[in-house]
DNA sequence: GAGTGGTCTAGACCACCGC
DNA sequence: CGGTGGTCTAGACCACTCG
């Protein structure tokens, strides 16, 4: 139980999060209970022989990752598992998925370059009129259909989209490792609804069956919108969860 | 434009959040444009006679509530004002309504000690048919019904919830007020759905209009849950916003 | 090369908690 | 009272970005 692994001075990882990995796994492969109290912040320092700044970057990111919590003059302790799972993240719909441990894919309706509407140039602060990369897919799942995307990209260069194939690529994944762009953060709406006509024929349900929009505007590392992304899903089949903290 | 104020040595409030909050006020009452560059993290040391640890602390709050972005090896920005609102943050349903510039109301349908139902009884982790305290409630805004709201809470004491006055008091008010209970952090799942019969009279709907359905656990300082609340909100005047961020 | 933020050290004092 | 986390100092070296 005390045999936690060692900080490895020669990698170019920080020590602070050799240190929050060591811990998070201590904490997981030994299911310690939850409001369990952990090692003091002088026991650690002393522990992997480092200074208590680093040991305070580690415990400050095992908090803000939901996996203990601290009380002044008491400790640091274990949080109950239900807090760590689900942290608002920023996914794409492959990921989150895969996350939910169903096997993503997709259906592409239509894969073109056109001239963006007023209210999308507006959320990517770009003039109307200027042509974007548009691509709209039903979403699957399990090869069910479980959504209606929507996506508008406009960047440097977007045009060369029109070359992939999405069907069996994520977005994100070629935007990363093609183009470098790497979404930092998005704003995401969410409205209940009912399907239109449209959508019950692709989304195989039923007229006045209950439908969840969802808007998303996504910005990269240096805070620019790079995308817009409209999407309805089938109410019966999501279900969206959100971890709400104290300001 | 240089003018930014002090620290107050004497004050009980630490060096770094009072820097925090003056820079926070100069970016806002100058209105900052977006992406100009502001001080490097030596200047502020040297303007406020404060070590580099608070100037950084400073900067990670402003960065963690979205005023500012970091580079590295280039400096820290001003971000975009659509990324600093409407942090997913915890908020009563009268926190919320004030956020959102309407004045919140409530009509008490419902306000007693009942046995807990199953599904109830295992999200606040106590026994099944354990007494727990319940309220439903039409939430209104500008005298129109916007909700349905059906809160259970469970602690040490809440029998006396039994005498008082939730249609013109917060609930969270009163816990912080008379039990010293704060809400930490919830967790809150979102659904899209079709009123029934019941929510359609109370929430004057149309049959097949649709709603939206939330189901909120939430947990107090310690981690521990102390009230479940399920809520039907009216598809057509409510929206979610949240902020994702990058893991 | 000069300036930036990212990491790190080795100390210090304090408020708060439980005993 | 001793132990805990919260705040703070005065340094240091590094990788990165830009001119």
């Amino acid at each position: 139980m005390e045999v936690l692994g060692e900080i490895d001075r020669s990698s170019p990882i920080p020590y602070y999060y050799q240190l929050q990995e060591i811990l998070q796994t201590w904490i997981e492969e030994n299911h310690i209970s939850p409001h369990t109290q952990i090692f003091s912040e002088g026991e650690l320092c002393e522990r992997f022989g480092v200074s208590r700044t680093v040991v305070r970057q580690a415990l400050l990111g095992l908090e803000r990752d939901g996996l203990i919590y601290r009380v002044k003059g008491r400790g640091s302790f274990v949080a109950p598992p239900k807090l760590r799972q689900q942290i608002t993240e920023l996914t794409s719909f492959t990921q989150d998925m895969q996350k939910r441990g169903v096997r993503p894919g997709a259906r592409v309706l239509y894969q073109e370059m056109h001239p963006v509407s007023e209210t999308v140039a507006q959320r990517l602060q770009i003039p109307p009129q200027t042509p974007v990369f548009c691509l709209e897919r039903v979403r699957l799942v399990n090869d069910q259909p479980l959504a209606l995307q929507t996506a508008h990209l406009s960047f440097d260069g977007c045009e060369s989209l029109l070359e992939e194939d999405f069907e069996n690529q994520s977005l994100y994944a070629i935007l990363a490792a093609r183009y470098g762009i790497t979404p930092f953060q998005a704003e995401q709406e969410y409205e209940a609804s009912i399907a239109r006509p449209r959508e019950t024929k692709l989304l195989n349900l039923q007229p006045g069956d209950p439908v969840m929009h969802i808007c998303r505007v996504t910005y990269d590392t240096d805070r620019h919108p790079f995308e817009v992304t409209q999407c309805v899903y089938r109410g019966d089949k999501y279900r969206f969860v959100a971890l709400l903290r104290k300001a």
